[in-house]
DNA sequence: GTCTATATCTCGATAGAC
DNA sequence: GTCTATCGAGATATAGAC
């Protein structure tokens, strides 16, 4: 009979978790893991500063369990990819939209903030190379090579065509946040790279 | 007579100076400025942390007058294009390889970072707005619309066309510094977004 | 569970010896 | 001119009251 309120507990737990982390994405998404305070997330939480620490142990053990998840979320859209059958222009293209959109673009903005400034933590780092962007572009490289047989794509090597064409996606995530841009109807233009 | 003396000491505290910049340039790129220790900024000139303050004032002062001379950097790089006489192809693709090029790739970097990180103080954003991306796109504009009518170019609004153009640029300086990759093979590739 | 208070540390900046 | 020592602000992380 101790169950409920134990399940309950749980629950409560679990949902201020989620809701520090919530705001702690936003945050290092932006200003990078230096230059976020924890005062700055608990804020953003509307929490006191000292209570993020009953929930995660240290700003490392918080920003580098955004990182696992953001991976875990690239990974997962890269696999649906695979299960929509249609032409390898459409499925690259519905993988650029998916991350371009509002809502996934925290992600992606902290695994760049991650991968490019040195400040990261070595815990974090172990998991940034866990799932390499070279394991990313394997799994995109039969649909490339598809493509480059049905004439739909152009020639060259598809690994570098691959590795160029999700480097400027990247960079134009980061380059959108300021200017406001909204790149998605530009999806067009930059497929063109791949394009024959 | 007094005079050599005085240029020689004057000289030698010019050198410093450089030598300071040329260290915190290298870190405020890859590392943003909070990220960037000033200690870290001192051993990599190989100087006392302490003698840092002798030559600037504090770390914005530094950062500031960094992002100025990169500002600098990329307008004279933009305004020598014009005078090149030759296709706007040539124009675009010369522009575009400075801007790839090992040696301008520290003051892209350091833009880039003032540019999207939030972390950065007020005196620097007036320096950038000062430049605004805005104002380097208009410049280009005529070489873009130049292009549109001999054909070498595609159709569509000229400075949407340029602001994605020089943020995809922007975006592969930033992913190339960890995976140690050179685009400069790849500007071909990156031509085809404007191309025809 | 949550907050406030505080110990401890790190960093920017200054002072003073050489 | 340069270094070492140190101050003071602000940040991480902990402790203790409610």
């Amino acid at each position: 009979m101790m169950k409920v309120n134990e399940n309950q507990t749980e629950h409560i737990y679990d949902e201020r978790r989620e809701q520090i982390k919530r705001a702690a994405l936003k945050l290092f998404a932006y200003r990078g893991i230096t230059g976020t305070k924890m005062s700055m997330i608990a804020d953003e939480a509307g929490i006191s500063q000292g209570l993020t620490y009953r929930y995660f142990n240290s700003k490392e053990e918080l920003f580098t369990e955004l990182i696992q998840e953001a991976m875990d979320e690239s990974q997962s859209a890269i696999k649906n990819i695979h299960h929509l059958p249609s032409t390898p222009t459409e499925q690259i293209r519905a993988l650029t939209k998916i991350m371009l959109d509002e809502s996934h673009k925290h992600y992606f903005l902290l695994v760049q903030q991650a991968q490019t400034s040195e400040g990261v933590p070595e815990r974090t780092k172990q998991v940034l190379e866990q799932y390499s962007s070279k394991d990313t572009i394997d799994q995109l490289l039969p649909i490339l090579i598809k493509g480059q047989q049905t004439g739909e794509f152009c020639a060259g090597d598809p690994f570098r065509l691959l590795l160029l064409y999700f480097s400027v996606i990247s960079g134009l995530i980061l380059q959108g946040v300021h200017s406001e841009a909204n790149w998605l109807e530009e999806v067009d233009s930059l497929m063109k790279i791949l394009m024959k």
